[in-house]
DNA sequence: GAGGGACACTAAACGGGAATCACCCAGTCG
DNA sequence: CGACTGGGTGATTCCCGTTTAGTGTCCCTC
């Protein structure tokens, strides 16, 4: 049969990005839209279009659109793993190291808010828990990290009141509370946010913490 | 004209609820679907199913499914604007009534986890502003009742640090902290609710108020 | 060189969401 | 009687995530 010029099936296929090259580029171009529009807007389509390739083509490399943002998600707690180990290591008294903690924590929802909506503000019922087991897990050892100075507190019999975990569980649930309100209703007046985390973080620990 | 038995066009066709009486039918409904399963439970279809009649007759009710479910929550808000209203009302110190009113916003989120979802949960941005137009306003007057009695501790010069409006958003943002994360993370290993709610009102005032 | 996989990729389709369309039927009123 | 009205409908549209069946291309072996 001679080769006659067929003409390319398609002329604009992508040539073949090779396996784990297209993994990643399809990785950025999520990562960009979902920053940019929150898991509604990142549409499996819409990432496809980005890369320049079919949206099918996405179901060679994932499972499926939560496990794609699930991996960026967990590259930007892993990032917030690192913050707490840092300040883990750092030689100073453990409010110190509660409060650096705590602060890097609120940054971090507000400089990723779609992250952080999708890891903390949703209940992830419609996940399959395999999917989110990274996800949790991460965010155990992170909530680990930030509990090691609270029980160090505690262990000074420096606590006001209740147990070491639960005055981690409030001092963390009392942060995301601030910060997860900022982001969903943005639009509501709010004070200051750094003079809010700067209350709020000087309420929790003297409320909770006497030196 | 003798009435003849003509067999009814559609044989099981619903006998012209009024208007009126059909709404309220539809909102029950929605109601109970949107307690049982949530916002994306919460079907269109279903909810037309299960008032037994066609999708397509919610819309001659209402604008939209956000419309049907902002009504149901206004609904709710309105009867935690009555609690704040009633502990405003009773002769006790500003204290007191902070702490009340933040328990009964608890107690409240617990008990209506979807409604608290959708209302204090969810950005709202697919919602257009004049739908949900209620839902902030009646937020926003839940907010400034729970304001007044912090505003009476700030005059009494009791507030350690920040403004009266600083340490009502801290107070507020704190609870809702706690609740936000019971709801939406209820696999993850918390402490008794009652107890991370005491500890979390006792050092929130205690951290920022004086006595 | 010619098969034959394996693999990246694709078009087309499916099912299920919200919402719209054009139409229909039963009363009511002039 | 006839037109109007308002609740109601089935079919349709559009978008979503996902599945299926098939296509093009590379590489490895004979």
């Amino acid at each position: 049969m001679t080769v006659v010029l067929k003409k390319p099936h398609k002329s604009a296929r992508k040539p073949k990005g090779d396996g784990h090259l297209r993994r990643g580029e399809i990785l950025a171009a999520a990562e960009r839209i979902f920053i940019a529009e929150g898991y509604a807007g990142a549409t499996i389509r819409k990432i496809a279009d980005a890369v320049g390739v079919s949206s099918t083509a996405l179901y060679m490399h994932f499972r499926d659109k939560d496990q794609i943002l699930m991996e960026i998600s967990n590259d930007a707690i892993e990032r917030l793993l690192t913050l707490n180990i840092e300040i883990a290591a750092q030689p100073i008294d453990p409010v110190s190291r509660v409060r650096l903690m705590l602060e890097a924590y609120m940054k971090f929802a507000l400089d990723n808010p779609n992250t952080y909506q999708l890891v903390f503000c949703s209940t992830g019922e419609h996940i399959s828990q395999d999917k989110i087991a990274d996800t949790l897990e991460l965010g155990d050892r992170c909530f680990e990290k930030f509990s090691e100075p609270v029980h160090q507190i505690a262990a000074q019999g420096r606590l006001r009141s209740g147990s070491a975990v639960q005055a981690a569980e409030v001092l963390w649930s009392g942060c995301h509370g601030l910060v997860s309100l900022l982001i969903t209703k943005p639009s509501r007046g709010w004070s200051d946010q750094d003079q809010l985390m700067k209350v709020m973080l000087d309420g929790l620990l003297y409320g909770l913490v006497t030196d």
